[in-house]
DNA sequence: TGGGTATTAGTCAATTCTGACTAATACGGA
DNA sequence: TCCGTATTAGTCAGAATTGACTAATACCCA
């Protein structure tokens, strides 16, 4: 059970990413390919852009390492479903890696939201205290930041810091009050969940 | 003259980010590959991420397709050095490409300022013209996005949408002071640049 | 009947990116 | 003298992603 999905080298963060999708996806319920890619292509476009070719190697991977079963089935007379369900070293997987990507600072993009997506898998505390953590990672990020020494020079980098400044800042305080929903939620409703 | 660098298929955004990053580079002066590579990694680490072997390539293919030449000259009785000039046709791609980048909307991350970063190449008049692109292409993102419905179900979707809008509203919010604050800038010392 | 779309499952080649490596010289300090 | 670091230029195989494609059935509309 290693956290980065078996492969030994290369880009390591899009895979795990992409794992816990996949994984999240069959949290839900046991679905065929062409139902997780259609569900993909149609409701989460928003959140990312993997492709068939990619969800297919990926679910290849996660069953050769058990962390997803797969058994055929027949619907009518229609094409043989192959269909996925998560194993339970696969529930575990994901649970690591949606904790560590929940608590990872360093993504205000697009593609990066998959862990947030996932949240409710947690109970309350788990989920605040992975994004507390996410905080402090981002104050430390924008502390540091902040104390970067202007650069000058032909290339206007400083302006470019400067925006990813606003941009971090933005992610830190909508995280921040993010937390504060959760533990209001949390104050109203005790124990469910 | 393609705007992306002559390759049939593929990750587009990337391949022009990264060509105009190396043009920009040569635009400041011309530079030999080893130069090059030291000042991406000490100097723009913080803006993109492209390693040595990626940037080789790049140029190789610059060259081969007349955007920049190349000329090998000895300093003492150090190494050879390969130096990279950027030629006219070079320019006038360079320049397509930054207004391009500027002007596009949806690079609300960490490596999609280099167009900014390249800001200072253009006249005053033609970066607010790109940046005001920019923010109207982001503002219909964002009507977009508040008019998007509830998506519900088991998956938080509404919650990373919500991320990925405060994070769109903060950088529209940045874009357009930034614009101000060059309109501004314009307004106090004309005609310089 | 014929043609288009939906359902289901893929595959394959092309492309990009990068870690790790090689090679050869020079220079500075122990 | 020897070792490590700097200077300079690459290369190469491995990995990831995807556009475009194949295959076969079913269902619907004209």
């Amino acid at each position: 059970m290693r956290s980065s999905l078996d492969r030994p080298q290369s880009d390591a963060a899009n895979w795990d990413e992409r794992g816990l999708l996949l994984l999240g996806v069959l949290m839900m319920q046991d679905q065929h390919g062409y139902q997780i890619n259609e569900f993909i292509e149609r409701s989460l476009c928003r959140v990312t852009s993997m492709k068939k070719p990619t969800a297919y190697a990926l679910l290849d991977r996660l069953a050769d390492a058990g962390y997803i079963s797969v058994h055929r089935e027949q619907a009518g007379s229609r094409p043989q479903r192959k269909v996925y369900s998560i194993t339970s070293s696969g529930q575990t997987l994901f649970y690591e890696l949606l904790r560590t990507n929940l608590a990872d600072a360093s993504k205000a993009t697009d593609e990066g939201d998959i862990g947030l997506m996932m949240l409710n898998y947690l109970d309350r505390e788990s989920a605040i205290a992975c994004l507390r953590e996410r905080l402090n990672r981002l104050d430390a990020l924008l502390d540091e930041a902040a104390n970067v020494p202007p650069h000058g020079g032909k290339l206007s980098v400083d302006l470019a810091l400067d925006h990813l400044l606003a941009i971090r800042r933005a992610d830190r305080d909508w995280l921040a009050s993010t937390i504060r929903r959760l533990e209001r939620d949390a104050a109203d409703a005790p124990d469910i969940e």
